[in-house]
DNA sequence: GTAGGGTTAG
């Protein structure tokens, strides 16, 4: 084996057509003058094979790139692939692309594998549209399409969101016959529309295989058992596992980790325990994602000390935890309160080497709103990018909801400002955290102003954002304001929900306005919404604000008519108002068996 | 040498 050193930094760019290629080219120029030195081993065999473990980083890669175009024996295009693919899983699609056209430029021999990465590269860079644009590539070149190309778009369209196309291409690639759909197109539409809440027509997909005559394979049935998994319809789930083992198709530890996943989430540890032993008794070995589904399952529930064991039972079994396992517990300490708790599994974590993800600092931040400790939250957040993270919308909406939380309002708006100028671009979170932080505090203008903008632009705006206006607005004297949106939101095509008009109701009894409090419950329930326990106990507490004690009473037996009681607020109330003037008592019979609760 | 199923946060 020989060594050869070499520095970085040549001047490749040369070779590239500065004029048609965009911003892969000003990164590469900028990227080649940065100088580090790094040595690439290439082993010389029969011909020559290049060692790829030592391609690090972009650097080694590019680096290398430049040594093969540059040998006088050209490598063959399977190492040109594999080196992009290196790259791939480095995340760096942009120079994928620029090197493979530098490759073009060079005249370097092309296939059907390579077109794939690209394709690939594009749609992991979340340009589809570019991918498309790689096809006239395998016209030109007389390269047949391959299945392969194909499900790699159809992921890529998926991975836009753009349901409708990704199915659209598939139903075209069958009416046209520009390729036969295998096991793998069908999976990757399936579970393309599995993770976007369509999981009856991924099961329907799953028929139409078997009708076409194409074997679904274990990977078919898990997507569609991961599916109903997580619809919490364990059942279905259930009947597709029987199913699979009729038919002699095995599952396998993916199979069984959805459905323990499952029933963790339903919380029934029994059924977890008897797939584990099915699962064993088949020879199947929970792994890293069985048991940090497990884990996660108890932490949730409060069990972080079973969970710990079965940490412990895991590393036994010569099982690591990862990242995964530690967020979850990190997580269980957080719900429980106890930030010192999860702050040392953090640390403890990064003791063992394993870097925390964004998900670490956002559970942990999380824990720290929850305390009020916002001192730290803060802090962990200037930690982020320290390390090679980036804050996220969640990270972003859940330190400015703390900052509102404690009242920090000028903080929370400069912290807004710095989101709009560096941070993600807000959701329909951040705003409904901005409109309700502005709100509890008083800061009419500001929300009305923020409110009108959202409006303006008709996005980023749902009834959710509806009902903190309107809530906002009622709780702060503006009754009148809060009603004229009520009515607004029909013709702007928003449904009101029940929390809408528990709002508007909550609004009129503040206000001593029991009648349009009344009406308004009518109208929910003309409009097939029924009115639930806090709509009685809104309407009971305004009676009783306002002493109208004999309405309440008729009021009441509608509401035991109904099923419904006197809630904990409600109760308390109804006491005070006993106490100030005990002939009430007299007045309702029924009030002396909810007296004695 | 190309594509493909399961775990975490507001």
């Amino acid at each position: 084996m020989m060594r050869i050193s070499v520095r970085t930094g040549i001047p490749f760019i040369s070779f590239f057509d500065i004029s048609n290629s965009g911003s892969a080219t000003t990164i590469i120029r900028a990227y080649s003058s940065t100088h580090s030195s790094t040595s690439i081993s290439v082993k010389g065999k029969l011909g020559l094979k290049i060692n790829f473990e030592n391609v690090k980083c972009l650097d080694d890669a590019v680096t290398l790139f430049h040594q093969m175009v540059r040998m006088r024996r050209l490598p063959s295009v399977p190492v040109f692939c594999k080196l992009f693919k290196t790259m791939i899983n480095m995340k760096h699609y942009t120079y994928v692309i620029s090197l493979f056209r530098e490759m073009r430029k060079l005249g370097i021999p092309i296939n059907g594998f390579i077109l794939s990465i690209v394709i690939n590269s594009y749609c992991l860079m979340h340009r589809v549209d570019c991918a498309f644009s790689v096809l006239p590539i395998y016209l030109k070149n007389g390269i047949p399409f391959d299945v392969v190309t194909f499900n790699t778009i159809l992921r890529g369209i998926f991975a836009e969101n753009k349901v409708k196309d990704a199915v659209e291409l598939f139903k075209k690639l069958v009416r046209e016959k520009i390729c036969e759909p295998d096991e793998f197109t069908y999976g990757t539409v399936m579970n393309g529309l599995s993770k976007r809440g369509h999981t009856q027509k991924a099961f329907s997909l799953l028929r139409l295989m078997e009708q076409r005559n194409i074997k679904p394979k274990i990977n078919n049935y898990s997507i569609v058992i991961d599916s109903l998994c997580k619809d919490g319809n364990l059942d279905a789930a259930i009947s597709i596992l029987n199913e699979m083992k009729q038919k002699g198709i095995p599952p396998n530890i993916v199979t069984f980790s959805s459905l323990i996943d499952g029933f963790c989430k339903l919380g029934q540890w029994e059924k977890v325990k008897t797939l584990f032993s099915e699962m064993v008794n088949l020879n199947i070995y929970p792994n890293v994602y069985t048991f940090t589904m497990v884990i996660d399952g108890l932490c949730k529930e409060g069990k972080v000390e079973d969970a710990d064991e079965v940490m412990k039972h895991m590393i036994e079994k010569g099982v690591e935890p990862n990242v995964f396992t530690y967020n979850a517990i990190i997580d269980g300490y957080c719900l429980r309160g106890q930030l010192d708790r999860a702050r040392r599994v953090f640390d403890f974590m990064i003791d063992k080497n394993i870097e925390p993800n964004i998900f670490s600092y956002n559970i942990l931040i999380n824990g720290y709103r929850k305390e009020k400790k916002m001192v730290e939250a803060m802090q962990l957040f200037g930690e982020i990018s320290q390390k090679e993270l980036k804050p996220d919308i969640i990270t972003y909406n859940t330190i400015l909801q703390g900052l509102f939380e404690v009242g920090r309002m000028g903080d929370a708006k400069k912290f807004f400002d710095e989101m709009l100028s560096t941070g993600p671009l807000p959701n329909l979170s951040t705003h409904n955290t901005l409109l309700n932080g502005y709100f509890k505090h008083e800061f009419v203008e500001e929300a009305m102003s923020l409110f009108n903008k959202l409006e303006r632009k008709k996005e980023n705006i749902d009834i959710i954002s509806y009902n903190i206006i309107i809530n906002g607005l009622c709780k702060n004297g503006k009754l009148d304001e809060a009603r004229a949106i009520f009515k607004k939101l029909s013709s702007i095509g928003l449904l009101p929900n029940v929390r809408t008009y528990n709002t508007m109701i909550t609004g009129f009894c503040l206000a001593g306005l029991l009648d349009e409090a009344n009406d308004m419950l009518r109208k929910m329930e003309e409009n097939g919404y029924l009115p639930n326990n806090l709509t009685y106990n809104v309407i009971v507490r305004g009676f009783l604000r306002y002493n109208k004690i004999s309405e309440m009473a008729t009021f009441m037996k509608e509401m035991a008519g109904r099923g419904f009681s006197f809630d904990a607020s409600s109760a308390k109330f109804l006491v005070d108002v006993i106490r100030e003037n005990p002939s009430v008592l007299d007045m309702i019979p029924e009030l002396h068996l909810i007296n004695k609760k």
